[in-house]
DNA sequence: AACCCGGGGGT
DNA sequence: ACCCCAGGGTT
């Protein structure tokens, strides 16, 4: 079903779009392996907040097999900060296979795409259009957001049913002259102008919208509030001995997967936390508390946090768990760690000290 | 279908 | 304090 003229609603955000596109550095490529890296960094993640690291990210892995070739401890330092890290996993899986399985080359319809790890609906559109020209709609918070106003659908965005529906839509309107413009505009528009709270006044859309017809800007779209925050409490021991730090990388099905840390316990209290660890007990001795770092907040914990720096002398005999290992402190900065650890060392000079020289 | 996964910025 | 961000994976 081709469509011959493009619907009214398309042809004004592409002509909108001509006047109010950003230059940004990965509309300037074709290259599927840039564009998939950069919808990788965006995924939940503002443009302000992932250009940097995909101007990082693209220095030190400027093509596939750069990437597939990474050590992953470089990558998910590189990745330090971003958050998300199961997408530094799957970006390095996905580039792997792409080198070992498909000489290089991505695949180049949304139906093959979306097999890759860490690709999703989303995503899978986003190459589809932008690298290779194929029409299917990218259907992302900001599309959600434009279409539930203006033409009026009240369907909870996290409802199942909800990507199936706005993508029917949003394949209705798409044009097949130049898709992948379309996907930029509406992405554009959401952003610049029809935002969370958007400025209707100067909208070339005013006339049609819905939302605004009605009087329900601001109700639109619908979407069923978040649970309420975890709390957690952790304890850590930032055990040193002969120029040596005690560390592990988190493993278990969490958060910060991947990412390294010192000893930690959880447990609200430093007590109760030797307890579960005896072996801290006689350490204690030489223990000083460092300023821990103020409540840290993620999208539904909240990690409220101490630490303890225990520097041993040399000839001190204890027992070291068996999941963490020594590595010299000059070698912490290499590894990716969680912001919650970056902001108790900058907030404890002679933590930075130890471990940055 | 429900739940999990970061960090930062806007209001 | 709450919302949102160029979402995706697991169970």
């Amino acid at each position: 079903m081709k469509k011959v003229t493009n619907h009214p609603f398309a042809e004004t955000l592409i002509t909108w779009y001509k006047d109010h596109a950003r230059d940004l550095p990965w509309r300037r490529t074709n290259d599927p392996y840039v564009i998939w890296l950069s919808e990788i960094i965006l995924q939940q993640t503002r443009i302000a907040q992932g250009l940097p690291y995909f101007y990082t990210l693209t220095e030190a892995f400027p093509t596939v097999y750069d990437l597939a070739a990474a050590d992953e401890t470089t990558l998910f330092r590189h990745w330090q900060g971003l958050g998300y890290y199961s997408r530094a996993r799957n970006l390095h899986k996905t580039a792997k296979h792409v080198v070992d399985m498909l000489d290089g080359k991505f695949p180049e319809t949304y139906s093959e795409l979306i097999k890759l790890p860490g690709v999703g609906p989303y995503t899978a559109a986003a190459i589809a259009s932008f690298a290779f020209g194929e029409a299917s709609p990218v259907v992302d918070g900001n599309v959600y957001r434009i279409l539930a106003r203006y033409f009026g659908i009240e369907t909870d965005i996290l409802h199942a049913s909800a990507r199936k529906e706005f993508t029917a839509l949003a394949q209705e309107l798409i044009p097949n002259s130049d898709p992948a413009r379309f996907n930029q505009a509406i992405m554009e528009f959401g952003s610049l102008q029809c935002s969370p709270s958007p400025d209707c006044g100067s909208c070339p859309l005013i006339s049609s919208c819905f939302a605004y017809r009605e009087e329900r800007v601001n109700q639109l779209p619908v979407k069923s509030k978040a649970k309420p925050q975890r709390i957690r409490h952790f304890q850590y021991f930032i055990i040193e001995q002969a120029g040596k730090v005690l560390v592990h990388q988190r493993q278990a099905k969490d958060i910060w997967q991947g990412l390294w840390e010192f000893f930690c316990v959880e447990s609200p209290d430093l007590q109760e936390a030797i307890n579960l660890h005896p072996f801290l007990s006689p350490l204690m001795g030489h223990a000083v508390a460092l300023q821990a770092p103020g409540v840290h907040v993620l999208s539904h914990q909240k990690i409220i946090s101490a630490a303890w720096l225990v520097q041993l002398p040399s000839n001190f005999k204890f027992e070291k768990p068996s999941d963490y290992q020594w590595i010299l402190s000059s070698e912490f900065e290499q590894l990716g760690k969680p912001v919650l650890l970056l902001n108790l060392i900058t907030d404890n000079i002679a933590l930075k000290e130890i471990l940055e020289g």
